[in-house]
DNA sequence: GCGCTTTGTTGAACGCGTTCAAGAAGAATT
DNA sequence: AATTCTTCTTGAACGCGTTCAACAAAGCGC
C-alpha cells in the first residue's frame, strides 16, 4: 500500500493539487477543465471520454491526469462553480428581504435555479458524490470549505432576518438549514417532473413549516423536545473520522 | 404497463429475468450468483471482476451476462436477501414488545444488525443505488415491491403497538417511518465509526424523539402543523413519473 | 555556458465491464 | 431419424478510465 497523494513533500514529482501553480501549467489546466465542462454539458458525463477531452484540449490523455487525479475530480471543479452561482443567485433576496421565511425560501429557490441547467448531468454527478469515500461527498474533508461556505449562506439567512429564535437553537440552526438544503438537493436529483416543479413545491410547502417550527421553538411545551434534538446532533457529531 | 419479462413470448432469445426458468439454466444462474456474492464479501465489490466470478463459477464471462444484465444487477439480488434478513431479525422484537418506541428502536437496530457484516461493501452498493435512473434506487419502479415490503414492516411496528396516534397521521406514519429508516441507512453508509456506533447512537436518540412527536400529534397547538406536513407529503407525491 | 532538479508532456499498455457473432445442447415437431 | 427452434455457452474484441516509463522544457546555482 503506497501513499495515495502525498507527493509534494517527499515524492519527486507529484500533481499540484492546491497551492503554487506556475503560469504554463495553469494555462493547460484551465484548457483541460474548460473543455471537460463544456463537453459534459454538451454530451453528458458518461459519453465524454477522457480521450476526447484530451484531444479537444490539444493534449495527451496522460496530461489530463497530471492535473486531475481522476475523471471524477473534474466534477469537483464544477461543484465549486455551482456553489458560487448559488451564492450569487441568492444575493438579491438576501439584500432586500427581512422576513425569515421569505429569505429561506428565496435562498432555496435560488439554489434550484442555479442548478437547473445541469439537472440531467447532476444525476451522474450525484452518483459519484454519494460514494462516502469520494472526496466529492458533501460530508468529506475535502468538501468542508464548500460546506462551510454553504452553511454560512444559511447563517446569513438567519442573521439578516427579523425572526425571533430560541437562543440555543439559533446557534445550530444554520447547520440544520444546510441539512434541509441537502435534503432538497437530494429530492431535486430524483425529481423527474418538468422543470423540477415538485422540488419547488416541496420548498414552498416546507418553508412555512420550518418557519412555524422555528417560531414554536420558544414554546415551553416543546423545550424538552428541542433539547433532545440538539443533544442528538451533538452526540452524533462526536468522533467524526478516526 | 408492459410485461417486464416478455422474452419467451416475442423475442428470439432474451435473458430470463423472472418467471419460467428451466432447470439447467437456473443451476448456472445460481452458481454465478452464489460465487459473486461470496467474492463480494471476501474481496469487496470493486476488486471482484466479472472474469474472476465467471472463472470461479466455471463458466465464460459472457455467460454471466446472459443471466445478469450487468455487474450492478448482481447487487440487486443481494439487496433482496438483506430485505429478508431485516425482516427476520425484526421478528423477535415485533413478537414480544408492545411499546411503540421499543418496537421502532428494535426494528431499526435489527436493520443495522442485518446489514452490519456488509458495511464496507454497502458503500459501493449505495453509490449504485443512488443513481436516480438505476433500477436499484429505492424509489424506482423496480424496487417498489421491496419498498412496499419494508413499509409494511413499519406498519407492523405501529399496528402491533399500544401507541395512541392522531388518526390522520396514523395512515401515513408507516411511510414516514420508512423514510426515517432510509435516513438511518444513509447515515449508516457514511458512518465510519467502529461497529457503526454513531448510527446506533442516532437511533437511540431519534426514537424517543419520534415517539414524543407522535404523541404530541394529538396536541391541539400542533394540529395545523401536522396538517401542513401531511398536505406537503400529498402534494409532493403527485405526478410522480410522467 | 553546463549540470541538476523541478515541472510539464507523451502515448503505449493494462485491466476492467460489456458486447456479440458464432455455435453447442436440448426440446419439439415432423 | 431428421429437422427446426429455443435455450444456453463461448471467448475474442471493443472502448473505457487509468498508469507509467520515458522524455522535453524550464528554472536555477555555478
Amino acid at each position: 500500500m503506497r501513499p495515495v497523494t502525498t507527493a509534494a513533500a517527499d515524492g519527486p514529482a507529484g500533481p499540484p493539487t492546491e497551492k503554487p501553480r506556475r503560469a504554463r501549467g495553469e494555462q493547460t489546466r484551465q484548457a483541460i477543465l474548460a473543455t471537460a465542462l463544456r463537453l459534459f454539458r454538451e454530451r453528458g458525463y458518461a459519453d465524454t471520454t477522457m480521450r476526447v477531452i484530451a484531444k479537444e484540449a490539444g493534449v495527451a490523455v496522460g496530461n489530463a491526469y497530471y492535473y486531475f487525479d481522476s475523471k471524477e475530480h473534474l466534477i469537483q471543479e464544477f461543484y465549486g462553480h455551482q456553489q458560487e452561482a448559488h451564492r450569487a443567485a441568492a444575493a438579491t433576496v438576501l439584500a432586500t428581504e427581512r422576513d425569515f421565511a421569505a429569505r429561506l425560501r428565496g435562498v432555496l429557490q435560488a439554489g434550484v435555479d442555479a442548478n437547473a441547467p445541469y439537472h440531467s448531468f447532476a444525476a451522474t454527478f450525484f452518483k459519484t458524490a454519494a460514494e462516502p469515500s469520494s472526496p466529492l461527498s458533501p460530508f468529506s474533508r475535502e468538501s468542508s470549505p464548500a460546506r462551510d461556505a454553504s452553511i454560512g449562506l444559511f447563517r446569513e439567512v438567519l442573521d439578516g432576518s427579523t425572526a425571533k429564535v430560541d437562543p440555543e437553537l439559533r446557534e445550530h440552526l444554520p447547520e440544520l438549514l444546510w441539512l434541509s438544503w441537502m435534503g432538497v438537493t437530494l429530492f431535486w436529483v430524483y425529481d423527474k417532473s418538468p422543470e423540477q416543479r415538485r422540488t419547488r413545491r416541496l420548498i414552498d410547502g416546507a418553508v412555512p413549516l420550518i418557519d412555524r417550527l422555528v417560531g414554536l421553538s420558544r414554546l415551553r411545551v416543546l423545550r424538552p423536545a428541542l433539547r433532545q434534538v440538539l443533544d442528538l446532533l451533538d452526540s452524533v457529531r462526536r468522533d467524526d473520522v478516526t
